[in-house]
DNA sequence: TTGCCTGATTAATCAATGTTATTTGTCCAT
DNA sequence: ATGGACAAATAACATTGATTAATCAGGCAA
């Protein structure tokens, strides 16, 4: 099968390709892959041969604490048009493993074909290179966020990036989305309690902000979640020097 | 002037460089300034021509809030060797600043040299990609630590970290290092109360973990810290594939 | 239906952390 | 030497979050 339209346009919305560049891109081989919930999609500490990049659902880096393997900490959550871990292409192995969140499919891309494109086409290697860094930037939103929200704030931080990023590419209702991940699942990413995310639920609620049943979560007001969240969409929209 | 040494060592360690890639690198011209702390090295939302190698001292990224201009976060802390916003490059602008911490000397690269690298050296270009990737690794650890550590633990990690770090480009001493942070600071990095981070500083005195005294630290007890942070420097040793 | 499992929810208590205020120590300019 | 500025250190109190336990609701197999 052939790389998802996702990446393309996350690219284009980004910088123009070039007919040469669009054509390499649209020549990658991939291999279509189902991953049922909780499952290893890339296993930790093991040399990868191909890279994936998610198709539909969502999947999340799952690290082990060591000498605590009962827990683990959560430092990325990956939509549709995302590639997980491109990263391991460049570096020798992951230190953390990269798990499917609910039902996940995923298209994985042999490194050769990575190695052939920065060989030859440096314009779409940097663009690659961007698609990493703008992972970084999330890292660093995160920190940002851990170190200066509290509780349902944070939370609430977490869930306008989500749709903001579910909604760039089509994956997102008008204000409503599917969040697969189970209470303890946001405690793992937000690193409290699993009682104290459902008391940031609770909140979020009690405050009118959403309506979360299930994995349904409605936003009721737009404007007050991110409010509370002191969000900024921008470390999520940067865009690449065109030259 | 020329790029760095502890640059050079920095990929070597990690990868091996053709005669013809180290000669392209040698050639690198850069430009030598030096900063008083708190000086501002680069810009927020700029769009910057050239990006910084850090040669004496530290630099750290700093975040200002949104709506809260007096807070900030520090992201990441920058120590010889690393190039502090390479990813300046690919990315078109940066949303952080980087400010130097106590006095530092950086050497600035054009990014024409950049860009030429990127378009006839693909190898080096692989290793500048990593370069930007354990930058991220780095920020996944801190994101672990943030939500898997508290108080004494948490600030004994970053301990470990900088001395594993300062200690790899032979910027430390045997088993104590100079860390010109102002307890202010490293709440802007821990996300804690100033104080705090002083009560943690206390309590790994306390400890008898390490000796600190205005900018000069001592660790008294490495395996102890090492115990208490949890630490596993293995996110720091990252290699890249040789090929 | 019944029972069982799992996750969400709530309550009560305790530990960790924030806030405000005060004191101490050190450096520096006068 | 003296005073001022600033950072570190300490104390008292308020708030946030963790822990333990119990209850509730839904899905699912026998």
């Amino acid at each position: 099968m052939a790389i998802t339209d996702y990446f393309v346009r996350f690219l284009q919305r980004r910088d123009s390709l070039s007919d040469k560049d669009l054509a390499r891109l649209r020549a990658i081989r991939t291999q279509h892959v189902s991953f049922a919930p909780g499952e290893v999609i890339v296993q930790a500490d093991r040399l990868a041969r191909r890279s994936a990049m998610m198709l539909r659902g969502m999947a999340a880096r799952s690290h082990q604490l060591v000498g605590r393997p009962e827990e683990r900490v959560i430092t990325a959550l990956h939509v549709p048009g995302d590639f997980v871990d491109l990263h391991g292409f460049v570096l020798a192995g992951l230190e953390h493993s990269v798990v499917a969140v609910g039902t996940a499919e995923v298209e994985f891309i042999e490194h050769a074909e990575l190695t052939d494109i920065t060989e030859n086409f440096p314009h779409l290697t940097r663009l690659l290179w961007m698609a990493t860094l703008i992972d970084a930037s999330v890292h660093r939103q995160w920190l940002v966020a851990a170190a200066s929200l509290r509780s349902s704030a944070h939370l609430a931080h977490l869930l306008c990036e989500i749709y903001t990023r579910l909604n760039a590419v089509g994956a997102a209702g008008d204000l409503q989305f599917s969040l697969p991940l189970l209470q303890r699942e946001l405690a793992d990413i937000l690193g409290y309690s699993p009682i104290h995310v459902n008391r940031a639920v609770r909140d979020l609620r009690d405050r009118g902000l959403i309506r979360w049943s299930g994995a349904d979560i409605t936003i009721i007001d737009w404007k007050g979640l991110t409010t509370l969240a002191r969000f900024d969409p921008s470390y999520l929209d940067i865009e690449r020097l065109s030259r």
